[in-house]
DNA sequence: CCGGTGACAATTTTT
DNA sequence: TTGTCACCGG
């Protein structure tokens, strides 16, 4: 898939051909420290494998010595593909992945610098939960005090700040026990030969901090340093490329030894939009100060959107205050301009998109040029049950991937269990699945002896009597007798005989709901073999053999970059002493933890896209509907308080709009279901931001709750686009009154009345819930009460003659 | 060991 | 409203 294709090398001129100005500056800096500003759809990537390729095309540096780094596999596929078909280089040989593939190859290739078995596994999110919750059952640690959930939080956190247990300061009680819980954790993982996804990324730094050799050999080696999406990289990411890049402060004991790597940092500070899970914007800052960086350079020209487009990015996005600074720009006219619906309730609005996805079909779009972009999952209920009542294909980004369905994982715990007995998490998910009469006593048994004997479960279980200890270890000798019976078998093997041995078919195939999950069974097979036949046995996992990167570099028109003479210590695939090299199926689990699948299931399918804004970031579509455009909901409540909150919702709504060729749709709604109940939001304040000229109001603008008419006539058609003309919809051949139907229990609107001299949209002061906002009216005289959404206590219905409101200018 | 029940919470997500 | 989870009874 990645191989190169038989071509000669391309030339100079070609390579750069079509490149603007600045991505041409970007792909020929000189080997310094640089930083890429990349906008949305400033042909980012293409100038980042440019870059690469013009690098290995003028003898600045052989494949070997470019480690290029991304944050998702899909990312670090599309540039090794892209840059074996701009040269013919073995790019599965160079160091392209993402930041947790790189570091499990180094970790693999030292592992026993790392003090990790060969053949550790990856714990993902959910095993390291269990792994936490086994944890407190052992140690009778109180959920209720520590939830695990917020533990692994804990954990996680502690660890991209590059923390060990020790060196997080105690500053209570409370932080001490989570210490304590901690560092039992940290042994636990240890004990069982697991790491999990921080973990990797913390002991590869670590080794590189704390062994000299290892360090000055891979700052050596890596001349060129390039990295996707810096703006998302967290503190241990950076202190990572730092470490490799060397920049100086570390140089070895007698100081003869100068670093050498050159980073390059590509990212877009406007599009940061994981600061919740640890992504640092400031590190863009850091780094250009830290590396005394030279060269900035900024990608402004946008291929992607007209003018209207832009414009509203552009306008929203200046509004916040901390940003580097940049404005896209593009040579193609206006375009169309961004439509801009009110819906009476969510209902409606999926019905509006519905139709006029209908038109887009019909003007010859392809359906999966449509996306349909939210805030939150939870909207996209609404959404689907309208596409599916007007049989519109349509496919939900999102949810469980392959490696992380059920079904996998109890296959996986299995063959985890064949390659090591010690991993408990594993054990636990397997002994009693499907059923096989041991209860939970029997476990907390086992597990109550494996503490006392820090041992692992499986090596606890000798010491069980009575029935316990005869279904227990039963088990485990059927898992011992398999793991001799696969042995010389071939991956695919050995993984049909696991499903059988387990049970698992039986299991699935007596469930008459589990027709779906025999299916992934069978999927897993197929996983299986296409990663030994295409992928290739390991070489996700596993350093490469030296004659690969051999031949990469002989390849190479130039192999200045890295001395073929010095010993080449990430490439020990077999170990040094025994000759144990990792087995396909340690490589093969590897590759379900670290990419765990496509959850676009039936990808390729003509279908409407549907996903969250945050898994729209890096596509593009022809149309785009950005919904639920509320406030409370975009910009969503919890990330309203502070400013920072604020503006990366802001930057959020930037990607989304970002993310449209030629039509944008926004839209919001006076009503929307949530959590079972309707809530009543006011339109999003980003609508505020947005330039009016590039906007067209394609709704009978409402004038107050429920535009009046109600729902009916009356409704003045009046907008910042204009008056509603006729002219207009006839274009768009949908009469939009029709959507103005409450499908929810709304309020009856007040017409044309405002009891107690209220209206909506006006902000009102209530002794107890502070200053708020009208949100509708209704009723007359004694009854009238109005609703109010106060920013601190929600939204509230507040009879007039008793809540003692004051109006606030 | 299953299945029912009630409590509870419910942005955003990759590895 | 929906999904998850701990708990309990058959």
């Amino acid at each position: 898939m990645f191989s190169s294709p038989p071509s000669e090398p391309v030339s100079n001129s070609s390579l750069l051909h079509n490149l603007n100005p600045e991505q041409l500056a970007a792909v020929t800096l000189p080997a310094e420290h640089a930083l890429i500003l990349a906008g949305a759809g400033s042909g980012k990537t293409r100038v980042l494998t440019t870059r690469i390729a013009w690098l290995l095309q003028t003898g600045e540096v052989s494949p070997g010595g470019i480690l290029a780094v991304t944050f998702t596999n899909k990312a670090a596929k599309e540039m090794m593909t892209r840059l074996g078909a701009m040269l013919p280089v073995n790019v599965r040989g160079m160091w392209i992945g993402t930041f947790h593939g790189l570091c499990n190859r180094f970790l693999r290739a030292h592992y026993k610098l790392a003090n990790l078995p060969q053949a550790f596994q990856i714990l993902d999110t959910q095993d390291q939960l269990s792994s936490i919750k086994r944890l407190y059952k052992q140690f009778n640690i109180d959920d209720e005090r520590f939830p695990a959930k917020q533990m692994q939080w804990f954990i996680g956190g502690c660890k991209e700040d590059g923390l060990r247990p020790n060196a997080v300061v105690a500053r209570d009680d409370e932080t001490r026990k989570k210490i304590e819980i901690y560092q039992l954790y940290e042994d636990q993982c240890q004990r069982e030969g697991v790491v999990d996804f921080g973990e990797l990324m913390l002991r590869s730094y670590e080794l590189l901090r704390d062994n000299d050799p290892i360090r000055e050999h891979y700052q050596r080696r890596f001349r060129h340093i390039l990295i996707d999406e810096f703006q998302d990289t967290n503190k241990l990411q950076y202190a990572w490329v730092k470490m490799l890049a060397g920049t100086g402060a570390h140089s070895s004991v007698d100081g003869a030894f100068q670093p050498t790597g050159c980073v390059l940092a590509v990212g877009d500070d406007d599009q940061s939009i994981y600061a919740f899970r640890g992504a640092r914007v400031g590190n863009m800052a850091d780094f250009v100060r830290e590396f005394g960086v030279r060269h900035q350079i900024k990608l402004e020209e946008n291929y992607r959107s007209g003018s209207n487009i832009l414009d509203s990015a552009n306008a929203l996005i200046s509004h916040n205050s901390k940003r580097l600074g940049k404005n896209l720009r593009t040579s193609q006219g206006p375009g169309e301009p961004v439509r801009v619906f009110e819906a009476t309730s969510d209902f409606a609005e999926a019905q509006w998109m519905v139709d006029e996805m209908k038109q887009l079909v019909r003007e010859g779009h392809e359906r999966k040029e449509i996306a349909v972009l939210y805030r939150s999952n939870a909207q996209s209920r609404v959404i689907e049950t309208a596409l599916f009542n007007a049989s519109m294909p349509y496919k939900v980004y999102g949810g469980l991937r392959f490696f992380e369905r059920a079904e996998i994982k109890n296959a996986l715990a299995y063959l985890r269990l064949l390659e090591n007995p010690r991993d408990d998490t594993s054990f636990m998910r397997a002994v009693n699945f499907p059923p096989r009469g041991i209860g939970a006593r029997s476990l907390e048994q086992l597990q109550d002896l494996a503490r006392a004997s820090g041992c692992a479960l499986s090596d606890a279980v000798s010491g069980l009597s009575g029935k316990a200890g005869t279904n227990i270890g039963a088990f485990l000798a059927g898992i011992d007798v398999l793991r001799e019976q696969t042995q010389g078998m071939s991956l695919r093997d050995t993984i049909v005989a696991t499903l059988e041995h387990s049970n698992l078919l039986t299991h699935y195939k007596a469930d008459r709901e589990g027709a779906d999950r025999l299916e992934n069974l069978a999927e897993l097979v197929n996983a299986a073999e296409s990663f030994v036949s295409i992928e290739g046995f390991g070489r996700d996992a596993v350093a490469l053999p030296v004659d690969e990167l051999g031949q990469a570099l002989t390849q190479s028109p130039a192999s200045q970059g890295l001395d073929l003479n010095q010993p080449v210590l990430d490439i020990p695939a077999p170990d040094a002493e025994t000759g144990e090299t990792l087995s396909p199926l340690a490589a093969f689990l590897t590759h379900a933890a670290l990419e765990a699948g496509d959850n676009q299931a039936q990808a390729g399918q003509d279908a409407i896209q549907l996903m969250t804004v945050h898994a729209s970031k890096g596509l593009e579509f022809d149309a785009v509907f950005i919904t639920g455009m509320e406030e409370g909901l975009f910009p969503h409540e919890n990330s309203m308080n502070d400013r920072d909150g604020l503006e990366e919702e802001r930057r959020l709504m930037y990607v989304a709009i970002t993310r449209a060729r030629k039509r944008l749709y926004l839209s919001h709604s006076q009503t929307r279901m949530l959590h079972g109940q309707t809530r009543y939001n006011l339109k999003s304040r980003f609508f505020e931001e947005l330039p009016e000229e590039a906007l067209k109001w394609i709704t009978p603008k409402q004038s107050g709750f429920g535009g009046g008419s109600g729902f009916g006539g009356g409704a003045s058609y009046s907008g910042a686009g204009g008056p509603y003309s006729e002219r207009a919809r006839g274009q768009f051949g949908t009469d939009y009154t029709k959507y103005n139907t409450a499908a929810t229990a709304a309020p009856v609107p007040a017409q044309k009345e405002t009891p107690g001299g209220l209206k909506v949209k006006q902000k009102v002061f209530h002794p107890k819930f502070g200053e708020g906002t009208v949100t509708a009216l209704e009723g007359t005289g004694e009854d009238a009460r109005a609703q109010i959404n106060f920013p601190r206590h929600g939204v509230k219905w507040l009879a007039l003659s008793v809540a003692k409101l004051t109006p606030v200018p």
